[in-house]
DNA sequence: CTAACGATTCGCT
DNA sequence: GCGAATCGTTAGT
């Protein structure tokens, strides 16, 4: 376990890594069962002048509390009522930064994940999508404000794959934002099959 | 206290 | 391709 100093995730700029986390490592030890993938799609969520973040315009409730903190820890929170998404949060004190994980390629304890998503075999649906994926690695609202240092979830270093192109989109699913829903914060490695939509 | 809604997924047509 | 599932969070009464 060589998790990324937190160092890293105290970078005050959001979508410099949501980019530069495209194919880094982000692994699970929950239950007894260590899990990990590579990270193949992201989206930046920015505190400050981005209606599509939950902590815009100092936007601080309960929920995003732990974005206002120092980054490098989990926001997970409870989407549709069904789907735990994880985030990454970023920058330093006070500045609600955070970056969610869209997608990632099954690496380590793949038969736990099946067990996990109730399926028999491997394919895109198994990790590919911010719901998908939480299930997978067995990402729960019980992280909610872990250190993203270990022991129960981080993330470690890797090299991109050759062909590692990344591309960069508009994000998904957040209409609401107005000309924030424009902005070409989603990342994704281009040869992947690992990603959500294209 | 009450009501509306969502950074999605899955199953059925 | 379309709609239901499902409940915590949020804002308003």
């Amino acid at each position: 376990m060589k998790p990324l100093p937190q160092e890293y995730f105290f970078n005050s700029d959001v979508v410099y890594l949501a980019e530069d986390l495209i194919g880094k490592k982000l692994c699970t030890n929950i239950g007894g069962h260590y899990t990990s993938g590579i990270i193949t799609e992201t989206e930046a969520y920015c505190g400050r002048n981005d209606k599509a973040c939950h902590s815009h315009s100092g936007k601080r409730t309960a929920r995003t509390e732990i974005m206002f903190h120092e980054g490098g820890k989990a926001y997970v929170y409870l989407c549709y009522g069904i789907h735990n998404l994880f985030n990454i949060t970023t920058n330093i004190e006070g500045l609600a930064d955070a970056i969610l994980v869209r997608a990632i390629q099954p690496v380590d304890g793949v038969e736990i994940m099946l067990q996990r998503r109730k399926k028999g075999d491997v394919d895109k649906t198994l990790t590919s999508g911010p719901g998908t994926l939480s299930q997978a690695l067995g990402i729960d609202r019980s992280l909610y404000g872990s250190e993203l240092s270990g022991p129960e979830i981080w993330i470690e270093e890797t090299a991109l794959p050759p062909d590692g192109e990344i591309v960069s989109t508009t994000r998904i699913g957040i209409d609401y934002a107005g000309d924030d829903a424009l902005l070409p914060w989603r990342f994704y490695l281009k040869n992947s099959k690992w990603v959500s939509k294209y």
